[in-house]
DNA sequence: ACAAAACTACCTAACGTAAGGTAGGTATTG
DNA sequence: CAATACCTACCTTACGTTAGGTAGTTTTGT
């Protein structure tokens, strides 16, 4: 999913992602951009408008990659709700190991206040999107049996969300790598039927 | 504790945390500074030699603060478990309420990557000084039948500081703002005796 | 007791750097 | 030959920081 982009707009979008969820978006700067896309600074301007018109892209993508493939999981009966949850649980799986990302929109997140308004938008649909379509499988997994839990699916969504977003938030700054896998078994279990 | 200051360096700092906590370090200026606390731009170092040092100086406040509030509940011997955990909730709660402020070091740690060694070395203190905290409560409550749960201790403290943390984070972008009570709720919920 | 010295808390002015962004030119390519 | 994808050169603004100065207060020496 990254670092494969063959066209110089896909690099830079695959650039500025990777370094927002490293130092955030007011930490970088076109010229970092630039120097590891292997272009001049202004050509960035060529593919995009402004820093506020690449920083609303990449956010649109993100959030745009992520909805399509949760929706593809609900959307395919042959997928239990355990099995979705499991899928759900990778991306997270996959940036703890590189310990030093997280979430591209808990890092936007996090400097909520000084970010331009559509950004701001973008990363608020992010996070409704991920918690509506957890209560989804929460309540598909408990109909069918697979889940058992007595809490209310939309609290255990909030739990989940917010402590995964936390967990790499905190395990990225204590260095101590072992948090994020705690965190998913101690959530896990909590649905055991 | 705050906009009480009488001393210019003491609102430098309060000014500062309170910027920090909307809008994170990298996107406050020396300038924005001066401006709310009533002086010019270059007074500022006469306080603080850098915005590096006065970054540090902010967070050590911050985590020391909130150390001694720590450690004043558990060396009392009259405050139950229970009570000390409500006490651990109400800065939290503070801050939600506010609608545009998250925890100093849950703002930090989102531009981990971006902050002087110094700062980082501060804010990994201050989580683990709140994970270590709360795995001690757990055990002291449980110890005393106070709480009744099944997770180890040092997972639940885990759970409840990302799950805290994040649910400040979140409920910030999304604009709902009963998502750390309910957070709270689920979280307090599973300690039932 | 009191003047000299030193310190505190600010100020104005300006520096060098880096930021985002613009103008206009030059290859490359369908 | 026109569009695309870059480039160089430059602009304006803002940044953190430094230099040097001025009142007012505090400390010190005699």
């Amino acid at each position: 999913m990254e670092n494969t982009a063959v066209n110089t707009k896909d690099k830079i979008l695959d650039i500025s992602q990777d370094l927002i969820q490293k130092r955030g978006f007011n930490a970088i700067s076109f010229q970092d951009i630039a120097d590891l896309v292997g272009i001049k600074k202004p050509s960035i301007t060529h593919h995009f408008a402004s820093k506020e018109v690449l920083g609303i892209a990449v956010v649109q993508r993100y959030r745009e990659t992520f909805a399509t493939a949760l929706n593809r999981l609900t959307n395919d009966e042959s997928v239990s709700a355990r099995d979705a949850l499991n899928f759900y649980f990778t991306p997270y799986q996959d940036l703890g190991e590189t310990g030093d990302k997280i979430c591209l929109c808990a890092s936007l997140a996090g400097e909520f206040m000084a970010l331009p308004i559509d950004m701001q938008k973008e990363v608020a649909l992010f996070f409704n999107d991920h918690l509506a379509w957890l209560e989804e499988i929460l309540v598909k997994g408990q109909k069918l049996g697979e889940f058992n839990f007595t809490e209310k699916p939309k609290d255990l969504a909030h739990l989940f969300v917010d402590a995964l977003q936390g967990a790499l938030i905190v395990q990225r700054a204590t260095q101590n790598f072992s948090q994020l896998d705690r965190i998913i078994r101690t959530l896990t279990v909590k649905l055991k039927s």
